[in-house]
DNA sequence: TATCCAAGGTAAGTT
DNA sequence: AACTTACCTTGGATA
């Protein structure tokens, strides 16, 4: 790997166990009947919030208005506290209202996990304030939960983000795992692991650069560096209250306020988090002119309230892939 | 074929 | 504290 750089033992991540000698994949499926709420896989992971799952055809963010196809997805999960205790492969398709899955260990816990399928949707929708803006987003990507990534590669997917599309975001995510992650090989097929703080820590500015992160390149590694020593932990602000959450994950280096609310939004739990990116912004221009009061928290917390308070990170996603994708326009007309 | 432009922003320097 | 500016790279649009 890299001689003469190794690193002490995080004070952070766990030691991760050895994979089964002979891993095979067992299978299951979880009946979307039994879900608060509808489910939809492909608007789920395709929609821009997660870049960590794979699509077995590789035709991932091909098509702009993605939602209900029946794609086998995969992804390399690490860990989870009180969830799963080992790293597990995880393959799952959505099929005749049932969410299939291959997986090296039982996979209904890690999918319950991941793609928030313990949300009662219906009364997260109800909870929703009747605006046409939202309304509309809601209906067009019907189904689509937020998720909950591992938080270490979810952070660094959002320092990547930082004015890139989302498919390249993906592709770097991609080159992070195939350059620097664990293999893991099941069934004759190889899958690569997201990086670890430690592995990520371990690399160079230039070798990141190479992997065509640009600027973003020192961000990652001084950000995966502060992890490995222990400087700071992502899930720490997990405890904190919301602004005050925000305001720890931004000591990371590449972190501002807009990346550290998708951590909170898309791996934490902070369903009230509202990034405000560049198509929220538009939104708030046309829809909540009142809304935008210079500074980012108290724009934030207007637009918070505009969209619901406690879910509003929710309306946001919604409203942030509708955008993207053309379903909705952005003038009030 | 060449050039231009914008993509889920952040850090550093000025006023 | 609010306001500028530079920053890597690349796929797609425009000339």
């Amino acid at each position: 790997m890299s001689p003469g750089t190794t690193r002490p033992p995080s004070a952070i991540e766990t030691p991760i166990p050895p994979a089964p000698v002979n891993p095979s994949m067992e299978t299951g499926a979880i009946d979307l009947d039994d879900l608060d709420g509808a489910f939809d896989l492909q608007a789920t992971v395709e929609s821009g919030q997660t870049y960590l799952w794979d699509r077995a055809d590789g035709g991932m963010y091909e098509t702009t208005r993605a939602h209900g196809g029946d794609h086998w997805y995969e992804t390399v999960v690490p860990p989870i506290a009180g969830v799963s205790d080992e790293r597990a492969v995880v393959r799952a398709r959505q099929v005749d209202g049932r969410l299939e899955w291959a997986s090296t260990t039982d996979a209904v816990p890690i999918l319950t996990h991941l793609l928030r399928l313990d949300d009662d949707l219906d009364a997260i929708l109800e909870a929703t304030p009747d605006l046409p803006l939202l309304n509309r987003a809601f209906e067009a990507y019907e189904g689509m939960r937020l998720v909950r990534d591992p938080p270490f590669a979810c952070l660094i997917s959002f320092i990547c983000s930082a004015q890139m599309r989302v498919a390249r975001i993906h592709g770097m995510q991609t080159a992070l795992a195939r350059e620097y992650g664990d293999e893991v090989t099941v069934d004759g097929r190889t899958y690569h692991a997201f990086p670890t703080p430690d592995q990520l820590a371990a690399r160079t500015e230039a070798e990141l650069r190479d992997l065509s992160l640009g600027y973003r390149a020192p961000y990652v590694q001084r950000t995966a560096e502060m992890v490995a020593d222990g400087e700071a932990d992502p899930t720490a602000a997990a405890d904190l209250p919301y602004e005050e959450a925000r305001d720890y994950l931004t000591q990371f280096v590449g972190v501002g306020e807009k990346v550290a609310d998708c951590v909170l939004l898309f791996s934490l739990g902070f369903l009230e988090a509202v990034p405000l990116d560049t198509w929220i912004r538009t939104s708030i221009e046309d829809y909540f002119p009142d809304c935008e009061l210079g500074s980012y928290a108290e724009t934030s917390r207007a637009i918070r309230e505009q969209f619901g308070g406690a879910y509003a990170g929710y309306a946001q996603t919604y409203v942030f892939y509708a955008l993207r994708s053309g379903t909705v326009s952005s003038e009030t007309s």
